[in-house]
RNA sequence: GAGCCAUUAGCUCAGUUGGAAGAGCACCUGACUUUUAAUCAGGGUGUCGUUGGUUCGAGUCCAACAUGGCUCACCA
């Protein structure tokens, strides 16, 4: 059975073009074409351009035929512009191949700029030249390519037809690299560690879990950057910073994508104030720099960025919303029971740390709509960060919040190997006791920070959600060229 | 992982009480030398997501499965 008989009619009308194509010795897929101008230089500079001579390369979206004279709109990465074709300009057969041409075609034309009588600057061609066939039809020019489906697993079709999603793209490009040129002009080198951990750490999290054949070992994808970006402050870099992906063997969803980017920075002789500074310059500044304003509207509410962020302790913010105060309860079952009498259940082990971030989660969270740094985590759920001398049993530690998400979190690295050692002890516990999130023990990491890891602050920035919010997107996905998505039957 | 919803032509969508599968765009043929959702005349598109079941008869009712969306859970 060959392929022809599964195609349907346009299909195979359109391969029956390509035939013909080559049956006339036009090769149906061109090679090198030298342009003058894109669409957008051309309707953005008519004073200029008018009545000059311009060669301009794209995809036919429209196409309007008249007999002797045809209208077409091409469009390249700069947006559309129409071109008129005349049988008189071009000759009966470059005529005739045009025509036969099909929305969706590459074509490459020379001209002249003028208005049409309705106003609309366009090229009058002198030659046209086919540059590449296309051998399926597009998605309708009125609706576009609504299907959120195809539209993930073909996001090239979603591109062409589509000019809203180019647009996310190149806010997230912008605005990634707002934040380099940032952080480079702060003197912070960007460096890239390993994708591929023996321990996976730096984060709470299940790993997606490989094997290297020849080695004949058992690799994580990294789940974060965090372990080795302060290796390199313990190896003097001083100022270093990543923006590449994480991996976490976790749930999808609009706010979940199991590959993300994540920024991590660590400024050694820093703490996490410098850290709250920071934030609010890289997010505010990327947004007044890539949108112009500082306001930006998120599901229809007005989020502004302005610095400086308000400041709050997480178990003021708790007092705020609740009324409970946990800096008077003492021990874990204490905590348990103050949760129960605000109807939250927690589970019998649950320490008074993590009761505390349970309702801080369940009551605060979801009312931090504008720009809010929540300081002083609990130490239970803070492995990495180093205690508060004033009340060892909390952190220097915060997450900024806007719209309810974490945006930012951050703290005062811990560079006691002891007090490090330790605490993965705890979690190594935890985990024996079943948490497989909880963190490993990494005795080469304890190993570095014996060799003394200067005081520091650290900071990372979720990039996918920092652009859903830059772009008021409601789903990862649409911040993502590629969200994964299961292989179809 | 759970609940709800969706799946009909390449795309966007109708499809009545269970009784011969539809429209627009796109496509093909013809007319038309400044159109623009061009217009006019003609043409026909299909595994109704898949597999079963009920029925004289299923796009329509039932079940399972698949994929997707939303909400929740987990997480960032």
């Amino acid at each position: 059975m060959t392929q022809e008989l599964d195609l349907n009619e346009l299909l195979v009308v359109r391969r029956g073009k390509l035939d013909e194509l080559k049956a006339r010795g036009i090769d149906p897929f061109g090679a090198r074409f030298s342009r003058t101008h894109k669409a957008q230089e051309i309707t953005g500079r008519f004073p200029e351009l008018e009545n000059q001579g311009v060669v301009i390369a794209g995809r036919i979206m429209t196409k309007r035929n008249m007999g002797k004279a045809t209208f077409a709109h091409v469009q390249d990465v700069s947006g559309q512009v129409q071109i008129y074709v005349r049988v008189n300009e071009v000759g009966e057969e470059q005529y005739d191949l045009f025509t036969h041409m099909d929305i969706g075609d590459i074509l490459g034309v020379s001209g002249k700029v003028f208005k049409t009588k309705k106003g609309e600057i366009s090229v009058w061609a002198d030659e046209v030249t086919l540059l590449s066939k296309s051998l399926r039809p597009l998605p309708e020019k009125w609706h576009g390519l609504k299907d959120v489906e195809l539209r993930y697993r073909q996001r090239y079709v979603d591109l062409i037809v589509n000019p809203e999603v180019k647009e996310v793209f190149i806010v997230r490009s912008r605005v990634i690299r707002a934040i380099r040129n940032h952080l480079d002009k702060l003197g912070f080198l960007e460096v890239e560690t390993p994708m591929m951990h023996p321990i996976p750490g730096g984060a709470t999290a299940r790993p997606f879990i490989t094997h290297h054949n020849t080695l004949d070992m058992e690799l994580y994808l990294r789940i974060a950057p965090e372990l080795y970006l302060k290796r390199l402050l313990v190896g003097g870099l001083e100022k270093v910073y990543e923006i590449n992906r994480n991996f976490r063997n976790e749930g999808i969803s609009t706010k979940h994508n199991p590959e993300f980017t994540m920024l991590e920075l660590y400024q050694a002789y820093a703490d996490y104030t410098d850290m709250m500074k920071l934030t609010e310059e890289l997010v505010s500044s990327a947004a007044e720099e890539v949108l112009g304003t500082m306001k930006v509207e998120y599901e229809g509410q007005v989020i502004d960025l302005t610095p400086p962020w308000p400041r709050i302790t997480m178990l003021d913010a708790i007092k705020q919303h609740t009324g409970l105060d946990f800096a008077t309860i003492n021990d874990d079952s204490e905590a348990g029971e103050a949760a129960g009498r605000i109807g939250m259940e927690v589970d019998k082990g649950a320490t008074r740390g993590s009761i505390i971030n349970e309702v801080f989660e369940e009551f605060v969270e979801p009312k931090l709509i504008q720009p809010t740094f929540i300081i002083d985590y609990p130490i239970e759920i803070s492995p990495l960060a180093k205690r508060k001398s004033e009340d060892p049993r909390y952190t220097y530690r915060f997450e900024a919040f806007i719209y309810a998400r974490e945006m930012a979190n951050a703290f005062s690295e811990l560079n006691d190997p002891t007090d490090q050692e330790q605490r993965f002890r705890q979690q190594a516990e935890q985990r024996a006791a079943g948490d497989d999130e909880a963190h490993r023990m990494d005795e080469d990491y304890i190993n570095a920070l014996e060799y003394g890891m200067p005081p520091a602050g650290g900071l990372g920035i979720g990039i996918d959600r920092l652009i859903m919010l830059l772009t008021n997107s409601s789903s990862i996905r649409d911040v993502l060229l590629f969200p994964l998505m299961k292989p179809r039957e």
